[in-house]
DNA sequence: CAGTGGTCTAGACCACACT
DNA sequence: GTGTGGTCTAGACCACTGC
């Protein structure tokens, strides 16, 4: 309870800044109130504490809890907020976001048709081709922070829309965070595999980041995709992070771009 | 000079809110008071009042000029600089960003080496191909908000890395805004292309869109990209926008992606 | 109506950059 | 030291949601 916050329990009047009381080491080390709240908020929804989907106390309550100000932790909210990791709605609350009853239901998919709206297509099937225990091989270990050799789930499958092939994805995650996951429990639920990730094991997806290029379709790619063989695909390989920038994933997708295109916004 | 702010003269001692003081419409249209301000410090942008590159004035400069709180100026300048329109320097003031002596050179190109950092390779060679007069065709008018036959400019070059020819692209501009543009200009010009549109032609680009697709190799492209025919490229379609969400550049990009790769973060 | 987030103000002090 | 942006507080009132 009140975790001290570098003295801060006792600044009732007191102005900005307020470095830590102890002597500080050679560095700095300056970091803002906001902060050190931003970092704390981060922990509860890290430990759990407040789970996806659920609102989180009041700003006026976390300001009671922490000894600061409301506008001290609307602050820390914002910036929150602004990465995506919690939602603000008027008059109900702040949410900790979730890939579940998001407004777009693929947050991180910027695969869109070429005509028509981003949902325009209906629901997405989805064909589970495989999920199997593996080892990491050297390069696959790397992106996720493991060992060669350690185990990890395999899974692939293939995203169809409006009946043709579309999105052919080689997924790999990390076995001991994951252990469980089936190819039955995939292919049963409804919504977004990160989505499934958050209620059955607790992971959440926060940040991601993709590498693309264009590739022949080759090595069985074409077929299941139902393309020529040579085919130009877009190949996007994506590591996704949890809540502390811990890789979780690593997804190698391959893209139809015939009635597709991967939208991206510069600013 | 004070722009009345919808009767915001003297709200000494007001509180917040303020909607406008006639008769509001039927939409409410609440517009807070820092978005207001955000707009006349767009104005003052998009009218050059403020040039890229230069410092604006000071928060409570601004605060008395508009007859504001500092914090209400600081929110509006807190967008903007989340929108990369300005840059906020401890110590120092509020600079309008530019394309030039950008901490990144290029950025609105996501083309990265795969290994090494973005700029390992010293700077790219530029080779201005082709820069004529044309008539804009029915998809480059609607791109550019033009319409069908309006004169536009024309340009087609090549990015080389490390002697390697790796991107081809080809753009086009509205004839109007950017008249006296030259290939001479372009290819003695040294830095980013929008960095010239902002010193020669009072144009900045602030936002752009990206349709990203796996196309083969073909139409003369193969040879000015010394790669086989057939070869996958990755087709990078953007339209740039100035302050107004204006387009006002149509770019088609065709990258090499054997030794680089587009990257992206989704967050 | 009460409770939540959203806006606005005024004033204080801190960190940083220049002179 | 002076001026700039950056942080923090306290208090007021507005807008939205749901009881």
């Amino acid at each position: 309870m009140l975790p001290t916050l570098n003295s801060m329990t006792d600044n009732i009047s007191a102005g900005a800044g307020s470095t830590v009381a102890v002597a500080a080491p050679l560095a700095p080390a300056f970091s803002p109130l906001y902060q050190q709240i931003k970092n704390l908020i981060l922990n509860s929804l890290r430990s759990g504490e407040w789970k996806p989907g659920e609102v989180i106390p009041s700003e006026m309550e976390l300001a009671a809890r922490f000894r600061v100000s409301q506008g001290t932790v609307r602050k820390a909210i914002d910036e929150l907020a602004s990465e995506n990791l919690l939602l603000r709605r008027q008059g109900k609350g702040t949410y900790v976001a979730t890939h579940a009853e998001q407004h777009v239901q693929f947050r991180f998919l910027n695969l869109v048709p070429d005509s028509g709206l981003p949902g325009s297509e209906g629901p997405a099937q989805r064909d589970i081709i495989e999920c199997r225990r593996a080892r990491a091989s050297a390069d696959i270990a790397r992106a996720l922070a493991l060992h060669t050799g350690d185990p990890v789930l395999q899974v692939r499958r293939v995203l169809s829309f409006a009946g043709t092939p579309t999105i052919l994805e080689d997924i790999w995650l990390p076995a001991v965070p994951f252990k469980g996951l089936t190819a039955e429990r995939l292919a049963n639920y409804q919504g977004p595999m990160y989505a499934l990730f958050e209620t059955e094991f607790n992971v959440r997806m926060v940040r991601a980041k993709e590498k693309i290029r264009a590739e022949p379709a080759f090595q069985g790619r074409e077929s299941l995709l139902k393309v020529a063989r040579g085919t130009p695909l877009l190949s996007v390989e994506r590591i996704a992070y949890t809540y502390q920038d811990e890789p979780m994933e690593l997804r190698r997708g391959y893209y139809r771009t015939d009635t597709h295109h991967y939208l991206n916004t510069l600013g």
